[in-house]
DNA sequence: CTAGAACCTACAGTGACTGTAGCTTCAAGA
DNA sequence: TCTTGAAGCTACAGTCACTGTAGGTTCTAG
């Protein structure tokens, strides 16, 4: 079976990341150094597959690394810390959910003006009015949940195309 | 009305951002310069607050900095921009609604490990084996959609506590 | 055997801030 | 008027999670 190791290339390929960052894990002790070849290249098996596979996805899901590493940990000692788990589950529901009311706010912002738009003329771009009015009744954002967690917004989300 | 200027800490408390944030915004050429005084410290006046709200507003909504300069670039000339306004906001309305979907997705699968890990016991916590399996069939979130606009997450969302 | 793709290390750059050091200025009270 | 301490100033380093580059080495297919 001489699938069973792979190049770190082929690692990328298969999680969806990129070379370098698999380096980037390695070098910050998330990802474990795999074996050498002669010609110092590095071999990985499906354990590291798995692993990796399981940072890529919490990554997707919004998890910053320390949360990953905790969660990680808990893999490796499986018994006895469900409860910890599922505090840091709950952490992370309660945040998608406050992006997703923010979102949705947003959203119904853009819609308006584009409708507004639409009737041609000269567009008062009531998104702006909308966006500098920190004080705007129609708003559903809640700033004041968001600044009570003391992460005001992440910081680098692009949502730009 | 000596209401009417303000120093950096004031406009800082008013738009709920940080001093080093203004001076930043200043510096990448966000905000335009201040008067100053003798002794060289900034002075405001009520046009940078609302420049400043509607900049601390978009962030809060997970607008790049570049998307936001676009947008206020719009504002500074309202006029005639009608339908680039448009472009701008449909594509935000875009990311939004994918941003949106790929939460909810999220937001379900926590709920469901919360669910599962509700049974309590010692250890039936598949939080960790959930996430490590790249092709399980319960995962709603679309990882090809993600990849496809190439920003595969966002790079720094904080979404803990 | 050779071309070129993929690998290696080491380090710089990104975005959007945040923190620190070491000064200067301002506002209020004695 | 003097003084004290908060708030301001500049300049630069650090943060997170990568991403890119330079310049060299190794692997593999033809």
């Amino acid at each position: 079976m001489p699938e069973r190791e792979f190049s770190i290339g082929e690692l990328a390929k298969r999680t969806g990341s990129k070379v370098q960052t698999i380096r980037y894990y390695e070098q910050i002790g998330l990802m474990p150094e795999p074996l050498r070849t002669q010609g110092n290249q590095r071999r990985y098996g499906p354990k590291h597959l798995a692993r990796l596979a399981f940072i890529r996805h919490s990554r997707e899901l919004g998890f910053p690394l320390d949360a990953i590493r905790e969660l990680l940990s808990l893999a490796d000692v499986p018994e006895r810390s469900c409860t910890a788990a599922d505090a840091i589950a709950r952490r992370q529901l309660e945040a998608a959910e406050r992006r997703i009311r923010q979102l949705k706010a947003l959203k119904m912002e853009l819609k308006r003006m584009i409708a507004e738009c639409q009737g041609g003329k000269i567009c008062e771009c009531r998104v702006i009015e909308v966006l500098a009015d920190s004080s705007h009744g129609h708003c559903l954002s809640d700033h004041r949940a968001a600044e009570k967690d003391r992460r005001p917004v992440p910081r680098h989300a692009h949502l730009t195309a």
